[in-house]
DNA sequence: GTGAAAGCGCTAACAA
DNA sequence: TTGTTAGCGCTTTCAC
């Protein structure tokens, strides 16, 4: 453990000079607050923790502002309230480094934390772990308790609806390479194809939002398939609103199906064909995990998925 | 400030117990440790925070999952991150006491808090603005520095825009009773109708949810109304969902206003006519004022909005 | 399981 | 502005 005594005598100062550097910035020169600040950093200080517990539960996902994350975090806000903690959650803008970073500062003042879709690597991971309670959603390591929504059914499921449609050639439209998600959902996607002897094409990748899904529409059309599957609901309700605009019917010229069930994939225009799971039992459930109320020591929960097929397939237009 | 030993002399035991009761609940017997959380909790005891800086920032919302708060929220991410602070949003659910709760715990492991739409009594805000940087959104208190979307000249709009297309009995869904928000909104649109000299008759109160918002569109399809405007969008949203199952055209039989301009409210059935304003200026502002890179010292800030016209509303039918 | 007391890390008061 | 030092709150060790 790094403590204020470390910094000062690697910054070359006294203690006094650290802690007014810390917690009263303005009270110490510029260039020694710069010096220490470095130091401090350099050394990985992390302010004392009294061990008293917060009641505080934090959660990271990629966009709190991305609708997949409502169910989620309604499910654990529910859970963590009813066991008396508060929830708070965070945003880390796609990027493993703020992940990273926000991770650090929530160690020192939460009891617990949730990783969505985490981007770190396993051993970063297993470091968090060692100082606080850590479950993972929707990504797995070994020898951590994690929460994720089975791609494998789901993805077949598309797969199985197009087919019975008429589709012999489909478009994938990717998320971010660096997801652990999207690398599940197409390899179940290319696996349930390669099974029924289907042709599937990766396009991307691309952002999960509105606006990547218009970019990504254009892409699709361009490649002849006559259905597109998006790597989630963002960019498939994107991809609806260019397809309108572009004067494509749909589903007559183009089948859409997303991933998520997210707010706004039924009232859209048409609603919306996708996958759809538990997400408010998952977020209850991780928190479940979080608090120890869970049976075995590091569980690695699969839940099920199901496709919700709505008006935006239909059959291959022949001809 | 109450310490340890308050706590320990309060519960006749020694600091040890208390540290211990708080800190490691399981080497401490059921009922000492049941006493001393008791008496803990009842002399309003906190975790020592060192005054190092935590660099986090957060805010409290009534609902994260009101995409409402999608541009308030990225506004103060981006404005937060930029600064190199974590933000974290937690979830009041509408409620006082939870969001009582929720603040003194933050206090704690905070730089700075936002809440939006408090509805804690102005001398608990003074009360909580004395230990931390406390700045309101949607809110006033007289010596609070705040930042509040202008409801009256949307307002205004809203009833002039009506009135233009030939309503001239107007319903109000109202949102919860306690929401500073719509009371201003309430006042501001009977001030509006009372100037034109037109009929504005208030149903609910509802809360802010697609769900309420099917009850509220039927509680208005009763009272004989030609135009009803939501406290929300959400609440618009829902009356739009359950008008169209009711078969009652819109704009043709009943024109549907909301507030906030929503993730959604450009993709529903029909596009939503709603009031607009520069959200993601106020995330931002309210994390410079957080951060104190601000002119003035408690400054009451007010941003202009505006009526953005979809299809939702039309020409009363006469006759 | 609980209390007494030593130890530790941080802050603040004071001196330079 | 910076260093010295006393003091404070919490944890931990040890005795019972």
């Amino acid at each position: 453990m790094v403590t204020l005594h470390d910094v000062a005598r690697e910054a070359d100062v006294a203690v006094s000079t650290v802690s007014r550097a810390l917690s009263n910035p303005d009270r110490v020169s510029r260039s020694t607050r710069d010096h220490v600040l470095l130091v401090a950093r350099k050394l990985g200080y992390q302010p004392p923790r009294s061990g008293v517990r917060t009641q505080m539960l934090a959660m990271l996902v990629h966009d709190v502002t991305n609708p997949y994350n409502f169910g989620l975090i309604r499910g654990a806000e529910a859970q963590a309230r009813a066991a008396g903690y508060t929830l708070m959650v965070g945003d880390s803008q796609q990027s493993p480094e703020l992940e990273s970073a926000h991770a650090d500062r929530l160690l020192s003042s939460v009891d617990g934390l949730v990783l969505s879709g985490s981007r770190l690597p396993e051993q970063r991971l297993r470091e968090l772990a060692d100082q606080r309670r850590l479950v993972l959603f929707n990504r797995e390591a070994s020898g951590l308790p994690s929460v994720v929504m089975d791609s494998v059914g789901g993805s077949r499921q598309i797969i199985d609806h197009l087919v019975a449609l008429g589709h012999r050639r489909i478009g994938y439209l990717a998320g971010p390479l660096e997801s652990w998600t999207d690398d599940e959902r197409w390899r179940a996607l290319s696996a349930a194809a390669d099974d029924l002897g289907i042709e599937i094409v990766r396009h991307g990748p691309f952002l999960p939002t509105l606006d990547q899904g218009f970019a990504a529409a254009d892409v699709g059309l361009g490649s002849g398939v006559s259905a597109m599957i998006a790597f989630n609901d963002l960019l498939a309700i994107g991809a609806l609103q260019r397809l309108e605009r572009r004067g494509v019917d749909v589903p007559g010229e183009m089948s859409v199906v997303g991933y998520d069930d997210i707010f706004g994939s039924d009232f859209c225009h048409p609603p919306l064909t996708t996958v759809t799971g538990p997400v408010e039992d998952a977020g209850r459930t991780l928190i479940d995990l979080l608090l120890g109320i869970a049976n075995r020591p590091n569980p690695q929960i699969t839940l099920p998925t199901q496709l919700r097929i709505r008006d935006s397939t239909g059959p291959r237009r022949t001809g």
